[in-house]
DNA sequence: AATAAAATATATCAATTTGATATATCATCT
DNA sequence: AGATGATATATCAAATTGATATATTTTATT
């Protein structure tokens, strides 16, 4: 799936600005499961517009600033549907930390401590900002993506938690360990 | 990070083809957390052979074909610890599933069921072929890795078959109610 | 034994996406 | 009045994806 049919799907729920779409997928609720940057966002909203699947009114009032809101037309609709036809892709998941987790052994204990610490802070925040979301939010199908995302988050954080707390016992134990051949 | 420390790392383990990085990057127990393809990996090796942080052996005797093993430098080495030294990105996580699933109201239900049962299907497969890697291997910080990889899929697979249980209970509900009208 | 299919292996390339930056206005705080 | 941050569009080099081409070796099928 491409930057234009997640832009398109974006639309079919409200008009909006490019700087609004990108703000709800590299921000927003939507920012847990797809992302895009405004140079893929941008050239997508051209193309689509290209193609007619969607409209924008130029707000250039009063000599404003440009401000472009696109909504979906009709043709985009039936489009936007034929493309969800298909097999949706895999899902991809991609952890820097647990590539630099491979190299736990080769670092300071502290410093890999230091990265599960921050780790479960960064999984915490985003936890709560799922549930904040899933709370504040009335439409149906988001609260399946949004309480799928809590599930792995909540999974993640207790595996992390019971990860650094034997991580300290075995420190400890380490400690205990040189302490005694004193 | 990019491709280049993704294969820096990989090589930092044991010495391999191109081709044998993509198979871990892509299929393999590295796969669930970083991917690559041929067109970004054999770049990468190139570059990386450039800067003299792997060099290769190149196996191509008695009219064979060229078989490149590639193995990292001392330099190499010292130039990823530096890499690792700064702070890991944040996870990424892409579900086109998730996405089509934001349509299910606009899909026919037996469609939307169809989706669900594949992906709980693809859940388990990875499921099962992270616990048997995990059995399989004997390096340390693996573990840690891949155990937070079943930690995950468990998750979602536990999400999905609750909510495959509801779907069909309401789905039943919903006939019920159509038979009653008549 | 012959042949078909699958795995091994390198390589390239257009299309897409990332990540960063430039520019300018508007809103809010000090 | 000035500073900071949010709103908003746009562009671009560099990185990556996804697909394809090529050729050999191994395994499975008939």
């Amino acid at each position: 799936m491409n930057v234009r049919t997640l832009c398109l799907g974006i639309l079919s729920f409200a008009q909006m600005t490019g700087y609004d779409i990108r703000k709800l997928a590299a921000e927003g609720n939507f920012s847990h499961f797809c992302e895009a940057n405004y140079g893929s966002i941008y050239p997508a909203l051209s193309q689509l517009t290209k193609d007619g699947f969607v409209v924008f009114t130029d707000e250039a009032l009063d000599g404003k600033p440009p401000r472009k809101i696109y909504s979906i037309t009709e043709k985009g609709h039936v489009h936007l549907f034929e493309t969800l036809d298909k097999q949706p892709g895999p899902d991809r998941f991609k952890s820097e930390f647990l590539f630099y987790s491979l190299f736990q052994d080769k670092m300071q204990a502290s410093d890999f401590r230091k990265l599960l610490v921050r780790k479960i802070a960064e999984t915490r925040d985003t936890l709560e900002s799922l549930e904040k979301a899933n709370d504040c939010c009335d439409h149906e199908p988001s609260h399946f993506a949004l309480g799928y995302g809590v599930a792995m988050n909540k999974a993640v954080l207790d595996y992390l938690k019971k990860y650094l707390a034997s991580f300290d016992t075995t420190q400890k134990q380490v400690t205990q360990n040189l302490s005694d051949k004193d």
